[in-house]
DNA sequence: CGGCAT
DNA sequence: CGTAT
DNA sequence: GCCG
């Protein structure tokens, strides 16, 4: 995890026969791979109480710019959420690796505690929970946020109100479907999102592959987006699909905002390293209309919503076919 | 002290 | 700069 | 902030 990226293959990296040690006081220590594809799943987190906090302190130093603290924190919440079962010593920290002096001291205080005198201040800070409300809106990251913020501006109104801002297409789609995508996405939702777009592949071309990605093909019950990646047996028409689905969408009148970006996936520029070539098949970042009819077990709105649909955030993915299970891996994703 | 994913 | 994993 |  700490390398993110491939490295060369040591003894320390082949799966161990690991029965955990026990320990002195009985209970065996908390000992964990720091490999991902060693952990027994990628949902359970019974260390939320940390993780949470490591994760607000992340993006604290997020908003100040601060990104190696940033990524620190962030591979310390990965960690503990690959343990399995809650921390109730800190001594069970001792031989987890991204957990230093900091992150220790934090856990110290919630164990002790129930909260880190760090972190309370951070929540109770107005520069933070501003710029927090500021990033929850599709399109506007750290650096939009602060710059709103510098010029005094407190709120999400604030915004809309103030005639001198200039908000972009993704920014306007943002505001526009706020409430929506801010929503979770339930299972069924994004089940009936992959028929729909399924359906539209199918029409375009019946020899086709496709899976639904991300989160909820690691299992989740709720996600902020679906992830859909599809391809065509017929090697070298892959974008040529995605465009027409696309197409199809806007015709089928569901497409709501779309950001299309075209592949830049060139095999003789990068030979060795593939794994950077994840980022560079076809794909585009939708807004899509999903109609309450469209969902086995009805939308996940509130019942004073009587619209009969919502927004969701929709991934779509079109690499070759030959890069299709590659593909899958990378977009199924988790970030340990 | 430099690097930190793409 | 934003988005995604 | 953590690590090599």
């Amino acid at each position: 995890m700490r390398e993110s990226r491939p490295v060369a293959v040591e003894t320390r990296h082949l799966i161990q026969d690991t029965l955990p040690a026990i320990s002195e006081g009985g209970a065996p220590a908390a000992e964990v791979s720091q490999y991902a594809c060693q952990r027994r799943t990628t949902t359970d987190n019974y260390n939320v109480v940390f993780t949470d906090a490591f994760e607000v302190l992340a993006e604290c130093y997020e908003f100040n710019q601060m990104d190696g603290r940033c990524l620190a924190f962030r591979r310390a919440a990965s960690v503990l959420k690959s343990l399995p079962r809650g921390l109730s010593s800190l001594e069970e920290t001792h031989s987890l690796p991204c957990l230093g002096g900091h992150a220790k001291a934090i856990i110290g205080e919630i164990l002790q505690h129930g909260r880190a005198f760090d972190v309370e201040k951070v929540l109770s800070d107005e520069r933070y929970q501003t710029l927090k409300i500021f990033t929850s809106v599709f399109g506007v990251g750290p650096k939009t946020a602060e710059k709103w913020y510098r010029s005094g501006l407190r709120s999400l109104d604030h915004i809309l109100a103030d005639q001198s801002i200039q908000l972009n297409h993704m920014q306007q789609n943002g505001f526009l479907h706020y409430g929506d995508i801010s929503r979770a996405v339930s299972k069924a939702e994004a089940r009936a999102l992959t028929k729909v777009i399924g359906e539209t592949v199918q029409a375009i071309t019946p020899d086709a592959l496709l899976a639904l990605t991300g989160g909820f093909r690691r299992g989740k019950e709720f996600g902020h987006d679906v992830d859909i990646i599809f391809t065509t047996l017929e090697l070298g028409m892959e974008e040529n699909l995605l465009l027409a689905v696309i197409k199809s969408l806007e015709k089928q009148g569901i497409l709501l905002y779309c950001d299309y970006q075209a592949s830049t996936f060139d095999l003789t520029k990068v030979p060795a390293h593939s794994f950077e070539a994840m980022d560079h098949f076809a794909k585009c970042f939708l807004i899509l209309r999903l109609e309450a009819s469209q969902v086995e077990e009805g939308l996940n709105s509130p019942v004073e919503d009587i619209r009969g649909w919502r927004a969701v955030r929709v991934d779509l993915v079109s690499p070759p076919v030959d890069r299709y299970a590659f593909a899958l891996l990378g977009w199924t994703g988790s970030r340990v």
